[in-house]
DNA sequence: TCAAACTTTGAACCATGGTTCAAAGTCTAT
DNA sequence: ATAGACTTTGAACCATGGTTCAAAGTTTGA
């Protein structure tokens, strides 16, 4: 779970660290060691950014080297190829999104509270954080053996929040409905968003976030308590 | 808005069809331009199933070639390129989509079932009609020329659903809301479906249509006649 | 200060895939 | 049947872009 971003392909440090060599002076190589592994997240959040300002498949890997201030060859040095760096930025995103569901659901909060904050978290981790790691949605360039990694755990995460969905249904909070079918459309809205929205637009992504929570989450309220979970916030368009 | 199949590039066929020159019999001649564009319809078609079936960017000249039963240089006759192929996928589909929409806002009908109608008429032209254009999601990959093109038509799209909903909250049918966003988020619920649809899956289109509409127009209707619009479907799974 | 390990470089390699083209095949009108 | 227009072919062209690599630069440990 902690993920310590050298999985697979490892040509660069961090590999032999392990290799109980009796070094005489541990702290020294440690510092290498942490300053590539600062190095691969910077390169890591360049990608990102590249990633997201021009697509998955325009982005290449000369124009990550120059975001990363690196040359082209040097890039290889600490990702095995684009794939990786693809995966990783993925790969991190998801797991985010992952452990936000799971504490969601384990918190004792209103069902409809609780997707509130999946629905938070998702937008900050989708539109923020990682540099807006957009690419989390393209999973189809990943070579076969990278991507069934992710897809499962985004399978993962959807059974989570359906089972958000399930348990608010149960506890009579949300109206009966087609669980699965509803998680899709949810995760479908937020997912879109990487589509449509723009860092200096009108809108902050918990403004988003919050607009979009009042209606998705209103479509699932039993309608009795309708009223009880939330006020419905006033119809605005720009509020910071 | 007959959108003759042919505006752009046409070295092919159909292009002297006008140029008066007193031809004896016309019939033969037209008989051609016929053929020429049913054939140019079914490569379109073919191309929207590989695009379907392998992603865009996958989607090889020769697999299309392959898929359309005809060499590779051939297509280049029909259509002058790649981005000519995907843009007469995206523009049909996205033409057909706006008529849908304009219809349904004409239409007397409660807006729930204008909303009702449009999200059906949305799911069949994505995943149905034109073998599943689901294409229509990738603008990105077209030079700008043409990109802007759809973008536009894309917008007048988001537009009229907008409007819809406007509508609906103005009659008093729907609670107010933050329409912009909430368009946004109906047509991500909706576009996003080309992500995990599979035609031989357990639900049929208007299945999932009905499904969706009934839980993204629950989240708009004002709460005083929520049950009047439409009795909520029971939760199902996999009726045909 | 020296050797070994770690980084960096950028030019070159190479597969992929969109596109072109000249030659050949087929159909239509007379 | 024949000229001319319409189609088809598939090999070759070429730009793009991911990747490799040998050599050079820098840091670390003794």
């Amino acid at each position: 779970m902690v993920q310590s971003l050298n999985s697979g392909s490892n040509r660069g440090a961090a590999t032999r660290a392990e290799s109980g060599r009796t070094l005489p002076n541990r702290t020294a190589s440690d510092r290498v060691r942490r300053r590539g592994e600062a190095r691969r997240l910077d390169i890591l959040r360049a990608a990102a950014r590249v990633f997201r300002r021009s697509g998955v498949a325009a982005a290449g890997m000369r124009d990550i080297a120059q975001e990363a201030d690196l040359s082209p060859g040097n890039l290889y040095y600490y990702f095995a190829g684009k794939d990786e760096l693809l995966f990783f930025c993925q790969d991190r995103t998801v797991d985010r999104m992952l452990e936000a569901a799971q504490a969601a659901r384990a918190a004792k909060l209103p069902a409809a509270e609780q997707l509130r904050t999946v629905i938070r978290a998702h937008l900050h981790y989708t539109l923020e954080e990682m540099e807006g790691a957009t690419a989390h949605l393209e999973v189809d360039m990943l070579a076969e053996n990278l991507r069934s990694s992710i897809i499962e755990k985004r399978d993962k995460y959807e059974q989570a929040v359906r089972a958000l969905i399930v348990q608010g249904v149960q506890r009579g909070e949300f109206a009966p409905c087609d669980a699965a079918l509803v998680a899709r459309a949810v995760l479908g809205a937020l997912n879109w968003t990487s589509r449509w929205y723009r860092p200096d637009g009108a809108q902050s992504v918990t403004a988003i976030a919050d607009g979009l929570a009042d209606y998705l989450v209103r479509g699932l309220a039993a309608a009795a308590q309708q009223t009880l979970t939330k006020p419905a916030r006033a119809l605005s368009g720009g509020r910071k």
